[in-house]
DNA sequence: TTTATTCGCTAACATTCGTTAGTATATTAT
DNA sequence: ATAATATACTAACGAATGTTAGCGAATAAA
């Protein structure tokens, strides 16, 4: 009956948030058990309950983790003096450093939100949306004073940011490039794409 | 009693097929349940084993279903004599053509393929690969003969096929601006983003 | 040291799952 | 009309699921 180990600075419902990200990242929101979670945290199914609530409200505490990350960094990129280009590019590379460094919560984020019960799938579809649309309305702002490509601003949104979540298979392959490269190669496909061929 | 209503140059396994292909689209194919199956096809969940072998048989039809039309565009292109940044742009468009017109399947093949039990889901990961390298190779070519920026292939094939992965988001789009125009603009920016800035 | 609290355990629950067996009805072939 | 086949039905199965109750051990507070 050994207690969950546990480093400073992380309790134990932050050791099982994690553990779950990586499992409902390998197996699907669905498919993942509370079982194989217990087994992967070291414990039993039961155990789990007395840090969580449920199976369900991990998923929310991981997605809604992530969507506040990225919403404080739209908050920042917007209040930003840069041009629309160089706003734009920042936010891939953060997508970017995000999908690296946070690969399991973001890809969970990513792939798995509509497992969310209302009110919180309402929510987190809203975030989405309004996520969008600013990041549309920077490419627009560009297009206006000439520095984008005269393009449909909400298909160039959804291009860039579904292109970054293909990191997804870069992450998982044996042969990778490193990360900053990784970046300049993303950055110099997706940016090149936006700007005017002089 | 009343049996599966069919057209004609359409079995009953065949209707079954695309019941499934929408529900696993919305539901995920592990939520996806044979009685909400069974439903939308209007019969009991016992009835379908009339017809087909189990729920995963579903599921390797329709990736592999989906799979060999995009090996198959693959040979054709390959074959094909025109110049390399052609050839991507056609492979591009014929992505986008399948995401937009067999849409459940292919959305299904693409999110979904993970729950495939051995030996198909081998199969397909090889075939996937197999896929990617070949595209990769196309873009080396074009960048050989400078008609392609000097850029990571691999990373460009997945910044591809994500990109074009996304026409999801705009298939459930309210306001969405017509297919011709989508494809337009994601040739534009996708290839734009691979040609040499001269 | 005693007391209170945190936490992991076993056992069990109600559901839901994919699937099979067996039977009855509808359609097709003879 | 009769026989044969295709297909839908009800009922039930064993397995797996998320979760709760209740008990004892480990830790922290007094």
């Amino acid at each position: 009956m050994a207690r969950i180990k546990i480093d400073k600075n992380s309790s134990r419902k932050e050791l099982i948030l994690s553990k779950a990200a990586a499992l409902f990242r390998e197996k699907g929101f669905k498919a993942a058990s509370m079982r194989h979670l217990a087994e992967s945290v070291g414990v039993e199914a039961a155990s789990l309950y007395n840090h969580i609530k449920s199976k369900t409200e991990l998923l929310h505490e991981l997605c809604f983790g992530v969507a506040n990350r990225f919403m404080q960094k739209m908050d920042e990129v917007e209040a930003a003096k840069i041009p629309d280009i160089e706003k734009i590019e920042d936010l891939i590379r953060f997508h970017i450093y995000e999908m690296i460094h946070h690969y399991e919560e973001v890809y969970v984020c990513d792939r798995e939100w509509k497992y969310l019960a209302d009110p919180y799938l309402s929510n987190f579809q809203n975030q989405r949306r309004m996520y969008r649309k600013r990041f549309a309305a920077i490419i627009e702002s560009g297009i206006r004073n000439k520095s984008i490509k005269p393009i449909d601003a909400p298909t160039a949104v959804l291009i860039l940011l579904h292109a970054i979540g293909g990191i997804e298979s870069w992450h998982r392959s044996t042969q990778k490039i490193d990360a900053d490269a990784l970046t300049q190669n993303m950055v110099t496909i997706l940016g090149g794409g936006l700007k005017p061929t002089s």
